[in-house]
DNA sequence: CCTACCGATCGGTAGG
DNA sequence: CCTACCGATCGGTAGG
């Protein structure tokens, strides 16, 4: 029989996780320091180390959990059997209101992917890039005569993730609009302006 | 006679500006040095010293410079007498354009204003807070009925920001589409999605 | 799990 | 006395 990890191992790991991406968040990723994190936890700076052997680990671990999570609740709504425009509206719920829930992973995936080692980095990028496509083949049935200008496939889908995205620098939840509403608000705008949207545009 | 600075004083000032503008953009605030930016601009830290007291200094001259011509350029497109759609397509075309012209300004305001002094930072808020304010006068002529709703003016405002904003995290000038062409579309695809919003939600 | 450190590098300033 | 710089080095703090 192995030795195993304490029992408590990975709870403690998720309280670093969910601490350092508090301080992170409001921070930055070189401003807070792994001191900070570290009293944060109530534990020495020796104490992070034994669970991850560098700060870009942590920073890793944080971006890693939550988009993975992300994008497999999407990849989920996307084999649904329903109309594109309920499954998009089903797509721009999730993202909204998953940000919404984890704000702090939100931000940082946002602000500080630079500092990710390349490879690291790049995975996280793939992932992204993974969820526009999704986007894309769901602007494609929604509005396939716009969409078939190959040139602007990727563009409308990021002004999507725009609005998503944007958000939450300003939002709080405290606020006027819930995470739902606003998720409501922002797939019917859309959808309502992509679809009304020609496929040559009518000025120049 | 009073003893004149250099004549090429802000012509060299500016070189600082731009040089510092371009590393700051690329690797964040507290990444870029200032030994960087004197490498960048030919010189010695102690010539960036002699123009900027310090860092913070530059950094905010660089935000300052660009929001300030922002902010002037948008107020007057307000003024102008045309119906409410067609300034907000001026409006939109004019921060696409301005924020591509001026990427590197965009991408700093947009990621590093919270290394700015308290009172700096307040003054560039107060100024973004403004442009807000002017969108969300626009939004209520375009569509009355839905901001009535006072909850809801800021809101829309900011989701709109966030597609015209988040552009330049993906936008290349080099791409497949021009920044007039793609301010184009976003006011196209938004007024169109605004006006056909409902005062209220129909599903819940 | 802690204190005591290290190699390095930062923003800012000295004399000339 | 000023402005416009330079080479060198300061005190303090980061990740590890």
């Amino acid at each position: 029989m192995t030795r195993v990890r304490a029992e408590d191992y990975e709870e403690k790991k998720q309280i670093i996780i969910d601490k350092a991406a508090a301080l992170i968040a409001k921070k930055g990723f070189d401003v807070a320091t792994m001191l900070d994190v570290a009293k944060a936890c109530g534990a020495s700076k020796s104490h992070l180390y034994h669970y991850f052997p560098s700060k870009e680990d942590l920073l890793y671990a944080i971006v890693h959990d939550y988009i993975t999570h992300q994008a497999a609740d999407l990849t989920r709504i996307l084999k649904q059997p329903l109309p594109a425009e309920q499954r998009f509206g089903l797509f721009v719920d999730s993202f909204v209101q998953g940000a919404a829930r984890a704000r702090n992973e939100h931000v940082i995936l946002m602000n500080d992917l630079k500092f990710l080692p390349r490879a690291q980095r790049e995975h996280i990028y793939k992932l992204e890039v993974e969820m526009t496509q999704m986007m894309e083949g769901l602007l494609r049935e929604i509005n396939p005569r716009l969409m078939a200008e190959e040139r602007l496939q990727t563009p409308y889908a990021l002004l999507l993730f725009g609005m998503m995205i944007w958000t939450f620098t300003w939002y709080r939840r405290s606020g006027s609009i819930s995470p739902k509403e606003l998720a409501l608000r922002i797939s019917e705008l859309f959808v309502n302006g992509f679809k009304a949207q020609p496929p040559t545009l009518l000025k120049t």
